[in-house]
DNA sequence: AAAATTTTGGATAAAAAAGATCCAATTAGA
DNA sequence: TCTAATTGGATCTTTTTTATCCAAAATTTT
C-alpha cells in the first residue's frame, strides 16, 4: 500500500517546474537537481505530458514547463496520472471482481477510505507545495536550492 | 497504491472466524466460503497468528479462530499484520530515503495522508464488518450466507 | 498404538509489476 | 547543415506478488 517510485519522481518534476516558473527546463537539469534517473524521467513526463499536466518541447533547448498554472494543478491529478485511478482494493474499482461486493461491509470501508484519501490529495494545490522561502545560510549542509 | 490480494484474503478470513464465534474453523471450510487458495490461505492465517490476531489448532478436528474478540481487533490490525505498518510514501518510513525529506512539502502530506488512513482503518472493528442480519429471500440469487 | 486428518515450514515456481536502460529516429534552434 | 534535445519502442533486470508442493509434525479418533 504506497505509492511507486515513477509516481514519487514525477511529483519531483512537477514541483521543480513550478519554481521555475514558465521556464522550459531540460530533462538533464530535472534529472540532476532532483536525483531522477534521466532515462525514467522522460517516461514519466510523457505519461504527464499526456494528461495535459506538462508541456513538452522537443530538439534543441528542448525541456519541460508546466502546462497550467501551480495554482490550478492537485497533487491528485499528478498521482493518478501515474498510478492510473485510485482504488485501494480492486472491488472499489470492479465489482464483479468479488462476488461479495454487493454485500460487503468491507469494501464500504475501502470506498470511504479511498474518498477520503482521494478528498485530501485533491486538496493540496502544486503551489502549496513549493518552498518559497530560502532560509539564509552559509553552511555547507546546503545542497540544493531546496535547502 | 492499492491493498495486496493477500490482505484481502486475510481481512475475509477474519471476518469469517468473527461470524463463526468461537468456533475452530478447518482451512478448507474458509478456503471454500471465501473463494481463497487453501494453500495460500495457510501461508496468510500463519502471519496473522504471529501478529497475535488469530490462534491456529494443529492435526485432526484443528482450524482456526480468533484470538481475541471481534470488539477488539481493528482493521487496522489485519492489514498492518499483512502489510507492514502503512507508509504511502518510502519517505515517510525512512526519512534517509530521500535527500530533500528534511524540508520537502510533499513529504507532509503524504504523513497527514497515512494519519488520515491509518485513523480511519483503525476505527472500523471486526464487528462492524460483520452481516448480522440475513434478510429474508426466496431469491435464488443468494449465492452463500453473506447475501 | 495405529490410523486418520489437519496444519507447518521450507523450497520452489510462475506471473505480474516496477524500475530502469538502450538507441535509432525525429525535432527544432543556431 | 550541425548540434542538442526529446521520442517511442524494445529490452532487460530486479523485486514483489501470488501462489503451489510436499515431507514432517501435531492431534483426535479408533
Amino acid at each position: 500500500m504506497k505509492i511507486n517510485r515513477a509516481t514519487d519522481y514525477g511529483v519531483r518534476l512537477m514541483v521543480y517546474l513550478a519554481t521555475e516558473g514558465g521556464k522550459t527546463v531540460p530533462r538533464a537539469e530535472v534529472s540532476s537537481a532532483m536525483d531522477i534517473p534521466s532515462e525514467f524521467l522522460a517516461k514519466i513526463a510523457q505519461h504527464l505530458a499526456r494528461a495535459g499536466l506538462l508541456e513538452i518541447k522537443q530538439g534543441r533547448m528542448g525541456g519541460y514547463r508546466l502546462k497550467r498554472s501551480p495554482e490550478e494543478i492537485t497533487l491528485l491529478e499528478i498521482v493518478e496520472a501515474l498510478e492510473g485511478e485510485i482504488f485501494l482494493n480492486i472491488c472499489v474499482g470492479d465489482p464483479k471482481a468479488c462476488r461479495f461486493s454487493s454485500t460487503c461491509k468491507v469494501h464500504l470501508v475501502w470506498k470511504a477510505a479511498r474518498e477520503g484519501l482521494r478528498d485530501l490529495l485533491g486538496s493540496i494545490r502544486l503551489t502549496n507545495l513549493i518552498i518559497k522561502e530560502r532560509p539564509l545560510q552559509n553552511s555547507q549542509e546546503r545542497c540544493c536550492k531546496y535547502n
